[in-house]
DNA sequence: AATGAATGAGGGTTCATTCAT
DNA sequence: CATGAATGAACCCTCATTCAT
């Protein structure tokens, strides 16, 4: 956006209306037309603020990176004791959020999707931001792995993809529940995801074979 | 496709074109002229055949499955003796089929990151369509796990489903490789692929938590 | 044009609208719309046989051009025994050209016009183009003057420069007058400027000095 | 300009930015952004003072001659003894003032460019403002050249003509020399063009034909 | 059966001008 | 007086689809 004193409230219904439509819709299936109705504004004027379409994505994209970002509480992920507390913590945590912005939640999913299908200019731009948002995630587990001790000859980086697996799997059915809509609107609902996650990591940390087994 | 008396070759060659196009640039930025110069036909034949571009995409996607799995030799799954040996066994043949069909694979990838962006008609066809070529290596899986005896308290379905994530994930590392081309395009620049597995199938099998400690 | 099988009828009628529209209001006012109406032929069609307004553009002069030559006869300039002779048979046959090809000749004038407005990758093409229709004037005269004899101190380059600018003068003035359109519509409404070159020829060859006064 | 009460060092801003970039980018592709802009003025101020787009052009050209025809020292004309003197001197002189106002110069170049391309209700009215700017130096010639006694046959007129011709020739090139910038920056550089119009001049008063031929 | 010329709706973008503040 | 946010019409261009041949 360029520094333009423009009306907070216009700029505001552009960007959530350009959210809610590059998020149902994608980047390329989003008309300027379509945002520019829903925010109830000209179509100049969404270019007068953001210059291009383009533009307009990168900064809904930031504004709304950043609402998300201000909305999360740090400390849950640095307050976990072992691993499978942190992980299931920081899902049920993560769900919350999805329940409270789905359209952000959205809206970024479309984001990844679309990243391929950007014009090329828009694409490289893309690929750096969303980068930040994503690390998020396997950082902190990287960080809570570090700290356990190992069977020999398992590699840490190999423990760290595998939970790395396991959040993305069980996140993307999360985002698939909260996109077929109905139901699924209460945090309550995703115990069995939560559940399975913890079974999973339980499997990771003491493998699936039989003990007596081995002895 | 119609009823319609149709030269074969001209349908081979529509096909063809799609898959590659499709392939390359996605269903949107894919224009039905492109494909008709690339496969040596007029524009109107191909609405002719197919009757519009949602349908053609239909036809290239059934084409393009049918013809690999055509070429599939599923007893490599069948002869498999334990789970590591299946899914490395599995991956490297997967592996190989990639190599040997380049365009198709990178059009089952692109159709994959198209389904959101597909006009609404087509994207709930498409939808059921892909599914079935997911299964595919859930089944084999399943049916893998199901002859192993398991430690008490954990469930099958979470070994299949940690399983096939670490598939899934090394599958997508493939594609990726593949997609940036440059020197991998033998079976053996695969081979961390496959040891990653293996690792991780370990980590699977005994876990990742030293055993002593248990005692 | 690409190597379209169009219809020539409505490319000829696009490249007659596209001449008057241009010729009428230059590039940048002339819009594609208005040239599609004046063809009546879809806007759609313009971009379908010549891509863009730019090759639309170039095209037309190339049109323009090559039916004008057709129609020129060379051998006006190459029969001329002296100079004023020459200029004034050129001069009169070019009039009379642009009396029979007013549209064209007025396109051209804009052309020139157009050059230094012209969208950047569109002005140097054109720039090129427009130098060879020009240099037609220039190249004869030189011919002539070459066989003539030259007071002492005069250097020929000068009187070349000397013709050609009464030449560009006076068609100038020829182009003025069949711009403001009325009564000039007729070869002999424009023997004045035919004297008038005839005059300043006659000037440029004896000079305008009383001869006694120099004896 | 409308009797507002209105800021003279804006107004001043105003014309000299819409001055430099009419010059640089002709009247079409001048937005009155970029004017306000370079004025450090806000665009609403320029419609407020001048109305239009258009009444803005008409008075800053106003304005701009104005300069230029106060800065004028017209005795350099009246001083003049002889032709080649007078033309010479004024050439000279024209061009010591074209090196010391460049951007006015290259306005008034533009204004001739801009004049068919500009809207209907502007071009008419520029059409006579700037005739008034060229009579400049047809009338001063007009003065010298009827001092001058002639050869019998010879027109007045037409002697003026041809001089006039010469002139508009020569002034063009060092338009072009100015335009084209680079080393040409000093009034010595521009000595070659004072030679050639003494040399064409020389030619107009003797004729190119040899003396003794004729006698 | 096969062609590709023809259409027209819709895309992003620009910009002089207006007007509430 | 001065601002610049806001508008909307017009611009060039793309493309799936139709249809006469």
């Amino acid at each position: 956006m360029k520094n333009i004193v423009s009306d907070p409230q216009k700029v505001a219904r552009i960007l959530r209306a350009a959210m809610n439509i590059f998020g149902e819709s994608g980047y390329a299936d989003s008309s300027t037309n379509r945002i520019a109705q829903e925010a109830e504004v000209s179509k100049g004027l969404i270019f007068h603020y953001f210059g291009s379409k383009s533009e307009l994505y990168i900064d809904t994209y930031h504004d709304t990176y950043t609402r998300i970002y201000a909305a999360m509480d740090r400390r849950i992920w640095t307050d976990a004791e072992d691993l499978v507390k942190m992980v299931t913590q920081a899902t049920r945590y993560k769900i919350s959020l999805q329940l409270a912005y789905p359209a952000e939640f959205r809206f970024f999913l479309q984001a990844y999707r679309d990243l391929p299908h950007l014009p090329e200019p828009l694409r490289e731009k893309m690929q750096q931001e969303l980068k930040q948002v994503n690390v998020l995630g396997e950082e902190i587990i990287s960080e809570t792995i570090e700290k356990m001790p190992l069977r020999a000859g398992v590699e840490r980086k190999n423990v760290i993809f595998l939970v790395s697996a396991v959040v993305a799997s069980e996140t993307a059915k999360v985002a698939d529940l909260l996109a077929a809509g109905g139901k699924y609107q209460r945090i309550e609902d995703f115990q069995p995801i939560i559940d399975s996650i913890r079974a999973q990591l339980d499997i990771i940390e003491h493998g699936f074979a039989p003990k007596d087994v081995e002895s």
